[in-house]
DNA sequence: GCGCAGTTGAGAATGATTGTCAAAATCAGC
DNA sequence: GCTGATTTTGACAATCATTCTCAACTGCGC
């Protein structure tokens, strides 16, 4: 059975409040500051249900942190995310799912899955960067 | 200055016998087992000197380990992994570079960097999961 | 209110990776 | 070949994200 508990909402919601993606830890952090005295297993614990339950979404940043982020669209799709500021644009991707398929069946290969993410620095942290 | 040690030597070149991605784990193993007395910090040192001189490669696998191969073309590209056996097929993206290049330059995002990886099973590996 | 199975949380455990630092190995010059 | 300065090594500790453990707790149906 499945319970519905103060927690599980409580990251639910610091989830779709947060803008971007964000870490477990920092999703953590977050939660204890606004006085929610959670425990750090159970944000992990909340986190890996809400993405097998396809409600959140879940990639591994360029420093191998797993960052979440509460999934708008319940179909496929992809990011492009500011390594700065760590503002998300979500993206559709309907070429590089054709070619992903494609050049799997070409290789002999099946079942594929693919790993395909977008970093930068948005127009903000880009301007940023050009004044210093 | 940089020194020529038989350390690095050997490391280089499990990473060049090693047929798919290894992880830095089990090079280590590998190299214990085949009689050098390595150290598992000389490894990782030893393949974040080969990625940085762009003699070898790094990515993510799905579980989060870091996983190297040595880069036989200098250029840039992508993979084509066997979730089941490692083998790794080099593939040509040059529309995934064009799309990543644009669709972030269309949200104004500079710099992009794009992680790109496919994976999957391989022909043979395919096979064998059929049969069981 | 009761009982109990699912849930929580503090801390320990894990596992990959990086830092530390004394000892050993390498290279350049003699 | 030998010397000395300097880099590199490697055993071990430290770190960091994540997962596990397990006793205490709680939501939910009765």
């Amino acid at each position: 059975m499945k319970r519905n508990t103060w927690q599980r909402e409580a990251v639910r919601e610091a989830l779709v409040t947060a803008d971007g993606f964000v870490s477990a830890q920092s999703l953590h952090s977050t939660l204890r500051d606004g006085g929610s005295p959670i425990g750090l297993a159970t944000v992990y614990r909340a986190l890996s249900d809400l993405t097998d339950g396809g409600e959140a979404d879940s990639l591994q940043s360029m420093e191998g942190e797993a960052l979440y982020r509460a999934c708008t669209s319940g179909g496929h799709h992809h990011h492009l995310i500011c390594r700065n500021c760590g503002l998300t644009v979500e993206i559709e991707a309907d070429a590089v799912e054709t070619w992903a398929t494609s050049v799997a069946a070409a290789n002999g290969f099946t079942q594929p899955q693919h790993i395909v993410d977008v970093f930068g620095l948005c127009a903000a942290c880009s301007r940023a960067a050009a004044e210093q």
